[in-house]
DNA sequence: TATTATACTGTATATATATTCAGTATAATA
DNA sequence: TATTATACTGAATATATATACAGTATAATA
């Protein structure tokens, strides 16, 4: 990063201060208005400027397209990172699981808040997993992977119908599907006759009360 | 403020996410190629019902005019900002819950993760509290509160050991903490006789597996 | 029943905006 | 000395973009 000059300061704060008082960044024309100047290309030379020692970044024939680039030291540490997570409620027969119709809403969430990266939470409908400490309503944070070991939490597909379970390989034709609560039933699948897809593991969990 | 419906509240959602990724919002064109619109004027009159509801504004003849308002009574706090938290881990006898030497690590969690604001996150020890899905090592959020009502989950400290379990007030001077487990035994206390000081309440979860 | 809100497609257009080109001037490097 | 960076004015232009207008369809509401 190379040293800002004082004038060239005072157009990223400028610009600093219109995302803060608009929520979307100024035209070039903005910041002639704001910082006296005459001619566009005033605003643009300083903005190539700031690009170029790196206080910005300009997306290409975008409107409005200057984005802050952050380089506090706290910033970068990857503890603060943020990412957005979506929800996903009720999975829809045959739709793929992050279709947007079935994303409830997207959950803000520092990305390694589980020391296992994941890709979404899936809101858990029923109480099959009751003795793994799983209630109804509970967020699993799913991590989209087949690498799956026997007793792994998955998230698993058969036929129409998503379901979290135990699982666990008896052979190579045949899974069980084992729930954590004396009501239900073992689920066994000969991969034979039916089809199973392992939508994911489950990494983590995250309940509100 | 109205309701939102749930195709307004995923265009929201796609606004947000665009700001958080680009730094600066979509155009009508960037929402219909996020949310598969086929006419701008899909985004437009969506982003007028928006508008209209007090979710977003829009600034009239500018270019990506549209800013997020926050409406969070509570807290001007937006769902990215986040903050760093205590994990506490087992609790010294007499000393305070959260002096330093009980903090296990702070972790990085969004203010308004869950929708109750919260203090600390306890390290939860033993299986008293099993059958309502809370396990050993499970980080409950705990919200430093006297506000307690019959049925809720609290951090209590009877003598100096720290329990978590039901609230129940039978009377004046006599309060009963229930654990869900059928291996655990109800702790009546007579206040009379006995100290009983809440820490707080039970608000949120968190396990990692 | 008429009206309004929601949820879209599709076309058109005025204008908002980025961006280039042509200059001027000063100060700092190489 | 030539070159490069800074710091501007001023004009021109292709295009990115907001926004209006014309429809279709469904569900909720008065």
């Amino acid at each position: 990063m190379k040293d800002i000059t004082p004038q060239q300061n005072k157009v990223l704060d400028c610009i600093k201060v219109y995302i803060k008082e608009t929520g979307f960044p100024p035209t070039r024309s903005d910041i002639c208005k704001e910082m006296g100047f005459k001619s566009p290309n005033s605003a643009e030379t300083h903005l190539r400027a700031l690009e170029k020692k790196g206080f910005i970044s300009i997306a290409s024939g975008a409107s409005r397209g200057i984005s802050i680039i952050n380089n506090d030291i706290k910033e970068e540490a990857s503890s603060y990172d943020s990412n957005e997570y979506p929800i996903v409620g009720l999975v829809a027969a045959g739709s793929p699981t992050l279709a947007s119709e079935n994303i409830e809403k997207q959950v803000s969430c520092p990305v390694n808040f589980f020391s296992t990266s994941f890709d979404y939470f899936l809101r858990v409908k029923g109480l099959s997993m009751k003795n793994a400490g799983i209630m109804e309503d509970d967020l699993i944070a799913v991590k989209k992977t087949h690498d799956i070991r026997n007793g792994d939490i998955v998230i698993a597909r058969i036929e129409d119908e998503v379901t979290v379970k135990y699982f666990r390989k008896l052979a190579e034709d045949m899974v069980v599907l084992e729930p954590a609560n004396e009501d239900f039933n073992d689920i066994e699948i000969n991969l034979r006759n039916e089809d199973l897809f392992i939508e994911g593991k489950y990494v983590g969990l995250i309940r509100e009360n």
